[in-house]
Formats: C-alpha cells, sequence, structure tokens
DNA sequence: TTACAATGTTTTAAGTTTAAAATATTGGCG
DNA sequence: CGCCAATATTTTAAACTTAAAACATTGTAA
C-alpha cells in the first residue's frame, strides 16, 4: 500500500471492479477510447495549425454544406448549444474564415458559409487531420471497423430509442 | 432547395459524403454515441441530484480507491488536466465530500479521500447512475456487447501504440 | 388586426477546461 | 553541502460550454 510513487498512466477503466455491470464497462471503455482520440487531435491542431477541435469541426461542417447552414443546425450537427455555436461564430467572422448571409424570406435566420479563405485553410486541415485519425485508428482490421461500424450504429440508434 | 424549414435532429456522421476514409466514418461515430451518452447523463445529474459530471466522475474514483489518490493519480484516471482537477477538488473539499490529508513522507502531495458523506452521497448517485446506462446501452444484444468490448479494446491499443 | 405561441439567434452568468507559468518539494550528483 | 532537474500541485488567462433569459421574427387564429 505504500506503492504509491509508482504510478503508471491511467484512465477511466482502470477504476473498475468485478461488480460493475458490463453495460457501465462498456460505457467507460468507449469514453476512453474517445477521449483518447480527442485529446491526440486537440493537441495536433493547436501544435500545428493554431486552432482548435470545436472551431475546427465547425468550419467542417459548413465543408460539407457547400448550400450553407444556419445557426441552429450547425447547433444540431455539432451537438452543442446554440449560445456555443454563437461564440464561435464570432470568433470565425471576425477572423474571415465565415460569413453571414441573410436569407430573403426568414429574418431570424441567415446562412453561414465558408469564406475563399475559409475553404482554403480548412482544406488544408482536413488533410492532416484525415491523416491523424487513419493513425489513430489505422491498426484495426477491416473486420474490426465493419463490426464496430455495425455495432456503433446499433448502440446509436438504441441511445435515441431509450431517449423515448 | 428552399427547404430549410424542415430541419431534423442530426449529428456528426450527418455531415459525411462517400469520399470520407472509413477511419473517419468510424471516428464520428464514435464521437456521435459517446456525445450522446454523456448528454443524457450529464442531463440526469443535473436534474436529479443537482451535480455535474466531472464532479461525478471525481467521486466514482474515489469510491474505486478506498486508500485514496493523489491529485495527479485523479487527474491521470480522469484525463483531464491538473489545473481541472484542483478546481473540481476545492469544490468537492467546500461541500465536505472530499478531503485532503498530508503524506508524511512526501508534502509536495497529498491523498485525498471521499468523506463519509461524500460516501453516501455517491453511493445513491452510482445506483441512479448505472440504471441509466444500462438503460442507454442495454439494448444490445449480448453477441453486440462482447464484440464492443473486444473491439474498443483494440481500438484503445492501437491509439496508446500509434502516440509511440 | 391583435394577441400569442413557435421559431431562430444572441446574451448572460456560472462553471468547465486547457496550456502554460508559477510555486513548492524532492532526489540526485558534483 | 549546493545546484539543478524532476515531480506534484496550484494559479492564471483564455477559450469553451451550458442552461436560461432576452430578443427578434414569423405564423396562426380569434
Amino acid at each position: 500500500m505504500k506503492n504509491r510513487e509508482k504510478i503508471v498512466p491511467l484512465d477511466h477503466e482502470s477504476r473498475l471492479v468485478e461488480d460493475d455491470h458490463h453495460s457501465i464497462r462498456l460505457w467507460l471503455r468507449l469514453l476512453t477510447c474517445t477521449n483518447m482520440i480527442e485529446a491526440a487531435l486537440r493537441t495536433r491542431l493547436r501544435e500545428e495549425f493554431g486552432t482548435t477541435l470545436p472551431r475546427f469541426d465547425f468550419m467542417a461542417q459548413l465543408a460539407r454544406a457547400s448550400a450553407g447552414l444556419t445557426m441552429g443546425e450547425l447547433s444540431k450537427q455539432m451537438m452543442v448549444s446554440g449560445g456555443n455555436v454563437s461564440g464561435i461564430a464570432n470568433q470565425l467572422e471576425n477572423e474571415g474564415v465565415i460569413h453571414r448571409a441573410p436569407l430573403p424570406n426568414n429574418r431570424r435566420t441567415f446562412c453561414v458559409k465558408l469564406t475563399d479563405e475559409g475553404k482554403a485553410r480548412f482544406a488544408e486541415m482536413a488533410r492532416a487531420h484525415e491523416e491523424w485519425v487513419i493513425e489513430l485508428l489505422g491498426g484495426l482490421s477491416g473486420d474490426d471497423h465493419q463490426r464496430l461500424m455495425a455495432a456503433l450504429k446499433r448502440v446509436k440508434l438504441g441511445i435515441a430509442d431509450s431517449l423515448k
């Protein structure tokens, strides 16, 4: 009990004891994997591009929606609060990578798009980001990939289901 | 293309287009599942116990470590920064659910433990938390559970590996 | 038309989180 | 011993995040 000096890296799962329900174990393992990947991506985005994960995510949504998105759509897709996207949008607009255009038929809403500058900047980051993810997840076999995709789809549906 | 008014709930994956690498798709699906579960747990912890996920997590680490943990151990297990655990520890200490005891042989460190009050309060939350997770993930078959656990273990090892 | 509910966004206040700098202690090593 | 790197934690500043309130616009319906 006095071996406190020997500390090895741990994570959520390390605290497990035998009487945990298997759903708890699955959840903690899921959380650990996600946290590890997020941490790696955040560090690299900061070091190599001086940006953050939420800002990258915001731009990624727009990069895939050439027609532009409303703030509400961005909020839903990013799964964050509306106030959150407002804040990030202000920054990105000040930096000139996005712009808001009014929609003629609804003055409550506007259409957010990447500027040309934003598209160029995102393209560069996206290339690196994809490499990082492939590097982080590339060790899996094709079978594992498919099994994971399928099982996670059922997880997703099950969650949506259990939330009524 | 003026169907902007018909907005349905979306998520990270919804932005996918065909030319995304399958590792990116897997990563976004993983992220979506984790975010959905985290959001559900956070809402319920707030509504039913007036607490937050990081505080619950902090207490959970201590609940499983009857000998207590140092701040550094907590930081590693929770996978958050040291400054973060300092802040949470201050709150929980003020509320009387944890306390810090000095270690005789190392004055840099101390041993954080749940108080009796903290243990009681955590036990109550843990019961509900386990139910929520079972509810969220319980729709999976036993096979899916096992496949997911196994595949995610390989994900975890692969990530650790790719980070040298 | 006016009232009012619904929708879309922003603001606010409080709290979380991080990276980096600062502080304090320990453990070598000359 | 005295210096200095390593370790453990806290503080700081900036950014992120949320829930709720506020604001603005639209649509509906009496």
